[in-house]
DNA sequence: TAAAATGCATGT
DNA sequence: CATGCATTTTAC
C-alpha cells in the first residue's frame, strides 16, 4: 500500500451500502450454471434491487442477467468487473421463485438459466413505466354451498382462509361448474390475505376460468397469464403479480413460476392433459412444480380433474394429499347414463363397420336427445395416432418380455431388412410373443383412429345442424342448447348450455389402442371430460362408449370411477416398475454423442439403462439419432438427475460439438 | 473476448 | 532451469 493513502472514517450513520450482485447470467453452458460476483458502481447503487435485470461483462461478452442476491462480500479471488448496466431495478425475480428455479432446474437436469427463461417474460419498457392498478378490498370467504357436495368441501375452504397448508386432489363431480368452484378457493385464500396460483392447459380453459374470477373476485384482484397475449400485455399481467398488486393469477402452464405475492395455494386443473409438460429445456411439469413449490413455500396444494392421474394417486396413496370426492349417492345424481357396446359390436374386428354407418345404441341415444331439443356431443379420434401392436387374441397391449416395454415395429428394418417387431424401449426384437394376460401368441397392429366426417353425421341426422370443434376448424368455447350435433375431438369440446342430452364416444378403439404407458388413464380422462358435459342420468343425458363393457377402462366409465382406475394403474405400473414409481429420464442424440455421454455417466448402482432404440426423425432434423432410456426407483430420483448433470456440466466445459437432450420423466414413453 | 494459466522448445 | 512463445483454459 502506497503511503499518500487517506483514509476516511465511515460516516456512522450510513448503512453499508450493497457491494456485490450475485448474477446469473443468460448462458447456455451447464458448467456455468452457478451466480457470478460483481461489483455494484456507485452510479447504479441507489437503483439495484436483489431479482432486478441487468447486463454485464461475461466472457469479453455482454450478456443478460439477473441479480440473485445482493452481498457484501465476495468468495473470488481477482478483482470484480462492474456491472454495466441496470436498465431498471424492477425486481422480476423474488427469493421464493428463485429457489424454486434452482430446485426445478436440479429437479430436471437443466441450469437454472434454462429454467430463468421460462419464469421471466421479456421486458416491455412500457409496461414497466405504467402503474399496476390495486384492488379496493379483500373479499369476505366464498359461500361454501359450492363445496358442500364433497365430504370434506367446506373444511378446504375454511383450512385456506385460515392459511392452513392443506392439499387435496380433488375429483370434480360431472357436470361441475369446476371454475366457479376453482376460483372460490382463491376467494377463500385471499380473504385470508394469501394469494394463489391456478395452471390450466389451454386457452379455452382459461377463458372460462377468467369470467368465473371476473363474477367473483374483487376487480384488480386477479391476473391472467396467457402465451398467446402479446409480450407487453404479458408483461403487464407478470408485473401486476410480482408488485403484489394482484394476488391471484390465472394461466397456462408458462405461469406455473409467476411471482404470486404471500403464495397461500397452488392448483392444476386437469392434470392429465399433456400440455401441462413444457416443451423447452429442462420440460418441466406444471403439476410437479406446483407440487415443488407447495412444498417450498408450504403452502396449500389442489390437483384438480374430472379424471385422475396416477400421479395423483400417488399423492393420495403416500398421504400428501387428502381425496377431495363426492359419495356415491351424490355422484349418482350428477352423473349421465353410461353405455357401452357389447362385445358382439366390435368396430375394431370389422374394417368395414367401421366406415359404415353408426351403431344403432348410439344412433337411438342421439336421436332421442335431438328429439328433446338437446344438442348432442360426437367424440372423434384425432387424426395420426401411431400404430402399435396388441394380442390378437385378447387385444392387450403387447409389452417386451424383458422390460416390460411397447412392442412394435421398427421405423427403420433391422438386419436382413427383417421388420420383426421389437421393444421401443430397450429395442430387443419380440421374435416370440406370450401373452401374459391370455397366453395368446400372435400379434396384430391395433387400428389407427381416422376421424369421421360431419358430413358422414349430418346425413344420419338430417334437420339437425353440425357444428364442428377441433385444431384444424377452430376451437368453440360453448355452444347454445338446442337440437345440434357437435362434432369435436378429444380436448376440444365446447361447453353446451344447459348441457348435452348424449355424448358419443366414437374414437374408443384409437385411443384405447395406443401404445402409449398412459393410454388407459388418457383414455378415461378425454372421455370423463366429454361425459361430464352431459346432464345428469335424470335429466336424460346419455353417454355412448363404442368399446367393449369388460374392458377395465371402459368400465371405469361406466362405473364413473376415476380413482378406481388411478388406484388400479398406480399398482400395474408399481409392478412393471413405471412413472410415477419409478422415475426416467430420456436422452436422445447422435449414437456418437450418446456413447461418449453413457462413458463419463456415473449412474447410480439401481439404475437401469435401456435402449438404444433408433428415434424416428424428426422433421428438420439431420442425421441418425437414437435413444436411451434410464430408469431408477423412485429414491434415488435425486442422484439420477445429479449423475445427468454432471456429464452436462463436463461435456460443455469441453465444448462437447453434438448436444445430448436429456428428459426427466418424459411424457412419451412409447 | 481477453487475461491467465499451462505447455513446450530452446538456449544456458 | 530461466526464458520466450504458443496453446489452452477460464469465464466474477
Amino acid at each position: 500500500m502506497s503511503a499518500g493513502v487517506i483514509r476516511v472514517p465511515a460516516v456512522p450513520s450510513s448503512p453499508p451500502a450493497p457491494l456485490v450482485a450475485r448474477v446469473v447470467v443468460d448462458v447456455p453452458l451447464a458448467h456455468l450454471d452457478r451466480p457470478f460476483d460483481y461489483a455494484v458502481p456507485e452510479k447504479f447503487a441507489d437503483i439495484v434491487q436483489a431479482g432486478c435485470r441487468v447486463r454485464v461483462r461475461f466472457h469479453g461478452r455482454l450478456v443478460d442477467g439477473v441479480i440473485w442476491e445482493l452481498g457484501e462480500s465476495t468468495d473470488f479471488a481477482g478483482s470484480l468487473q462492474p456491472l454495466s448496466h441496470v436498465p431498471s431495478g424492477e425486481p422480476v425475480l423474488t427469493p421464493q421463485v428463485a429457489r424454486l428455479v434452482r430446485t426445478v432446474a436440479d429437479r430436471y437436469a437443466g441450469t437454472a438459466g434454462d429454467v430463468l427463461r421460462l419464469a421471466i417474460p421479456p421486458r416491455r419498457a412500457n409496461a414497466e413505466k405504467r402503474e399496476s392498478p390495486t384492488p379496493d378490498a379483500l373479499p369476505e370467504p366464498p359461500d361454501p354451498a359450492g363445496f358442500a357436495r364433497y365430504t370434506a368441501g367446506p373444511a378446504l375452504l375454511e383450512a385456506l382462509a385460515d392459511g392452513r397448508p392443506a392439499r387435496a386432489v380433488w375429483t370434480a363431480l360431472p357436470g361441475e361448474d369446476w371454475p366457479a368452484r376453482l376460483v372460490e378457493l382463491c376467494r377463500a385464500t385471499l380473504s385470508g390475505r394469501r394469494g394463489s396460483l391456478v395452471v390450466l392447459p389451454d386457452g379455452k380453459d382459461l377463458d372460462r376460468l377468467a369470467a368465473a374470477a371476473a363474477e367473483l373476485l374483487p376487480a384488480h384482484s386477479f391476473t391472467v397469464l396467457r402465451a398467446d397475449d402479446s409480450p407487453e400485455k404479458r408483461y403487464r399481467s407478470f408485473l401486476a403479480a410480482s408488485r403484489g398488486a394482484a394476488q391471484v393469477v390465472l394461466g397456462t402452464r408458462a405461469a406455473m413460476f409467476a411471482p404470486v405475492r404471500d403464495l397461500g395455494l397452488v392448483v392444476v386443473w386437469d392434470d392429465g392433459d399433456d400440455l401441462h409438460a413444457d416443451e423447452r429445456a429442462p420440460y418441466p411439469h406444471a403439476r410437479d412444480v406446483l407440487i415443488q413449490r407447495a412444498w417450498l413455500d408450504n403452502c396449500a396444494a389442489v390437483v384438480a380433474a374430472t379424471a385422475r392421474t396416477a400421479e395423483a394417486a400417488l399423492l393420495v396413496e403416500s398421504g400428501w394429499a387428502n381425496e377431495l370426492v363426492a359419495d356415491r349417492a351424490v355422484l349418482r345424481a350428477a352423473a349421465p347414463r353410461v353405455q357401452a357396446l357389447g362385445d358382439d359390436f366390435d368396430l375394431a374386428r370389422d374394417p368395414a363397420a367401421r366406415s359404415a354407418r353408426l351403431p344403432s345404441v348410439a344412433h337411438e341415444a342421439a336421436r332421442k336427445a335431438l328429439a328433446a331439443d338437446a344438442p348432442v356431443l360426437v367424440q372423434v379420434p384425432r387424426r395420426g395416432y401411431v400404430p402399435s401392436l396388441a394380442c390378437d387374441r385378447c387385444r392387450a397391449p403387447a409389452r417386451c418380455a424383458h422390460c416390460a416395454g411397447p412392442l412394435g415395429i421398427a421405423p427403420r428394418p433391422g438386419p436382413g431388412g427383417a421388420r420383426i417387431p421389437a421393444c421401443r424401449w430397450c429395442a430387443r426384437p419380440a421374435a416370440t410373443f406370450d401373452c401374459p394376460h391370455c397366453h395368446g401368441t400372435k400379434l396384430r397392429a391395433a387400428v389407427i383412429g381416422a376421424a369421421r366426417t360431419a358430413e358422414e353425421l349430418a346425413r344420419a341426422f338430417p334437420g339437425a345442424p353440425v357444428r364442428t370443434s377441433g385444431s384444424t376448424s377452430g376451437v368453440l368455447a360453448t355452444v347454445p342448447g338446442g337440437a345440434a350435433v357437435v362434432v369435436a375431438t378429444p380436448g376440444a369440446e365446447p361447453v353446451a348450455e344447459g348441457g348435452y342430452g348424449a355424448a358419443l364416444l366414437l374414437d374408443s378403439w384409437a385411443l384405447l389402442g395406443r401404445a402409449d404407458l398412459r393410454a388407459g388413464e388418457e383414455s378415461l380422462r378425454r372421455w370423463m371430460n366429454a361425459a361430464a358435459l352431459v346432464r345428469p342420468a335424470s335429466a336424460g343425458g346419455t353417454v355412448v362408449v363404442t368399446a367393449d363393457g369388460g374392458h377395465p377402462v371402459v368400465q371405469a366409465l361406466v362405473r364413473w370411477d376415476p380413482a378406481g382406475l388411478a388406484a388400479r394403474e398406480l399398482a400395474d405400473r408399481r409392478e412393471l416398475g413405471f412413472p410415477p414409481v419409478s422415475r426416467m429420464a430420456s436422452l436422445t442424440g447422435s449414437p456418437a454423442a450418446l456413447a461418449e455421454f453413457l462413458e463419463t455417466l456415473r449412474l447410480p448402482d439401481d439404475a437401469d439403462l435401456l435402449g438404444p432404440v433408433p428415434e424416428r426423425p424428426r422433421p428438420g432434423q439431420e442425421g441418425e439419432r437414437e435413444r436411451y432410456l434410464v430408469r431408477v426407483p423412485r429414491a434415488s430420483g435425486a442422484a439420477l438427475a445429479a449423475a445427468l448433470t454432471e456429464v452436462q456440466g463436463v461435456r460443455s466445459a469441453k465444448k462437447a460439438p453434438e448436444h445430448v437432450r436429456v428428459q426427466l420423466d418424459p411424457l412419451d414413453l412409447v
